[in-house]
DNA sequence: AGTTCCCTGAGG
DNA sequence: CCTCAGGGAACT
């Protein structure tokens, strides 16, 4: 599940290994992952230099000195670095083959909800996804973040969650930032006042800053690029802990369902708002 | 605003 | 066998 602090780490590693080097080719093992479609994917790539690699939200953006490939990694997207000519794993999707054979780089993504999109260069605002995203969570300012939320109806836990607003939160981090807000994730964004939105803000900041220096979370499958685990876990408060003791207040942590998700908060630290 | 679907593997 | 996990699109 790689939100913004593992995809962060993700880019990191691929742009230290890819700047500046060129694709000699390209296979697509499984069609729908490539898009527009396999075909122009490859033609688009194969021969391309990489300037440099960006991100907004959980989308990763190659740049190439001729047009940029966008992806998303979903839940259980994966790149592997692997020695030249490694048979591809049971859910590699795609492999990219560099100039000069210093390794090939294996697209994963065991549930294959993950996409690679090949644009020109002023094609990614003719992708919805990408007109939709708001700014970067790492990247708003208290101003435009109080701005997004102040006087919305909807309940914080999928008011977080939607890109649109903030893009770069998945589940683990929006648990973990209401808490550290002490906000629950039932309160409605209209019910706070300037002061908790701030908080609110100034928690997530902490807690995707804290997470990308020690490389994201490794729940489940996610490594980095150089398959390696993050460590961020390790100071997870809330988030997939239901039944044991909060580490702050020493209640017992709760799980409710909310818009689809499971989610996880302090009934200590969190005090559940006033009724509807 | 809530539900369903996409997909696979893990766990009951 | 069933249910759950999850990001986001596409419904209702």
């Amino acid at each position: 599940m790689p939100e913004l602090p593992e995809v962060e780490t993700i880019r990191r590693g691929l742009a230290e290994r890819l700047t500046g080097r060129r694709i000699s080719g390209v296979r697509v093992l499984m069609d729908k992952i490539a898009r527009p479609d396999p075909a122009a994917f490859a033609a688009a790539v194969t021969g391309r230099t990489i300037r440099g690699l960006t991100r907004r939200g959980k989308v990763l953006v190659w740049r190439l000195d001729k047009g940029l490939i966008a992806g998303h990694l979903k839940m259980t997207g994966r790149f592997d670095f692997v020695d030249p000519g490694t048979q591809p794993e049971k859910h590699t999707h795609v492999v990219f083959e560099f100039e000069g054979r210093p390794f090939e780089l294996h697209y994963n993504d065991l549930r294959q909800f993950g996409w690679l999109h090949a644009l020109p260069d002023d094609g990614l605002d003719r992708v919805s996804f990408w007109n939709q995203l708001g700014p970067d969570a790492l990247d708003v300012s208290p101003d435009r973040f109080r701005e997004r939320f102040q006087g919305r109806r909807g309940r914080l836990k999928p008011l977080l969650l939607s890109q649109n607003l903030v893009a770069g939160l998945g589940n683990i981090y929006v648990d973990e930032s209401l808490h550290r807000a002490g906000i629950h994730p039932m309160t409605t964004a209209d019910s706070l006042c300037e002061a908790d939105i701030d908080r609110l803000h100034g928690a997530m900041t902490e807690v995707l800053s804290e997470a990308v220096e020690l490389g994201g979370s490794s729940i489940s499958d996610y490594r980095n690029a150089e398959g390696k685990l993050g460590y961020f876990q390790t100071k997870h408060r809330v988030y997939g802990k239901s039944g044991q003791v909060c580490p702050v207040c020493g209640r017992e942590i709760e799980r409710i369902k909310l818009g689809g998700r499971s989610t996880c908060y302090c009934p200590g630290c969190q005090p559940a708002p006033k009724e509807d």
